[in-house]
DNA sequence: GCCAACGTTGGC
DNA sequence: GCCAACGTTGGC
C-alpha cells in the first residue's frame, strides 16, 4: 500500500467539494511525473493527503482514497476542454488518472508552516524548495504523523 | 500582484 | 542536443 499527497486549489476543488461529491476523477494533470505516479504506482485503496494549495494558509486538510484503477483521462479527447491534447488518441492515450474518494476531513488543518516546523516530517517532497509537483509519494511515517497532527 | 523555480517548446 | 524564451505553479 502506497501513500500520497495530492494538491488542489480550494477555489477550484476543495476537500468540502470531495466530501459532497464523494468521488472525483482527478482529471487535468498534465505533468509527466505526476502522471507516472498515477498510472504506474497508484492502486485502489492507497491513501492520499489532501493538500490545499494557493490557499491562505496552504496545508493538508484531510485524506482521500484511491478509488479506481488508472484509466485514460477523458478530457484529453475533448476538443472543447482546456485539457484537450491533440496528440492523444484512444489507442495511445497520453494522460491517465485515478478517481479519488472522500475519506476524512481533519478537525484541524495541518498548515505548511506547521509541517516545516516538524522535525519528523523532514524530507517530505512537498517541503522541498521549488517543488511544484501536484502529486507526490509520501512515506507512511510522514503520512501517519500528519494525520495525527490533524486530529 | 510579485516573483522564484521549474517544465516545456521550438529554433538552430 | 542545446538553450533561450515562455508559461505555470504556488508561496508570500
Amino acid at each position: 500500500m502506497n501513500y500520497w499527497l495530492i494538491k488542489s486549489e480550494p477555489d477550484v476543488f476543495s476537500i468540502a467539494d470531495l466530501r459532497k461529491v464523494k468521488q472525483e476523477p482527478w482529471s487535468g494533470v498534465r505533468n509527466y511525473q505526476a502522471r507516472n505516479f498515477m498510472w504506474r504506482d497508484m492502486r485502489e485503496g492507497d491513501l492520499a493527503l489532501f493538500y490545499h494549495s494557493n490557499a491562505s494558509p496552504p496545508g493538508v486538510v484531510g485524506v482521500a482514497k484511491v478509488a479506481s484503477e488508472p484509466y485514460p483521462d477523458p478530457t484529453q479527447f475533448d476538443p472543447v476542454s482546456e485539457y484537450f491534447d491533440e496528440k492523444a488518441t484512444a489507442e495511445k492515450p497520453r494522460w491517465w488518472l485515478v478517481d479519488f474518494s472522500f475519506e476524512s476531513e481533519f478537525s484541524q488543518m495541518v498548515t505548511l508552516d506547521m509541517m516545516r516546523g516538524e522535525q519528523k516530517l523532514e524530507g517530505m517532497i512537498v517541503l522541498q524548495k521549488g517543488t511544484r509537483l501536484s502529486i507526490t509519494p509520501v512515506v507512511k511515517k510522514h503520512f501517519d504523523k500528519i494525520v495525527k497532527l490533524g486530529k
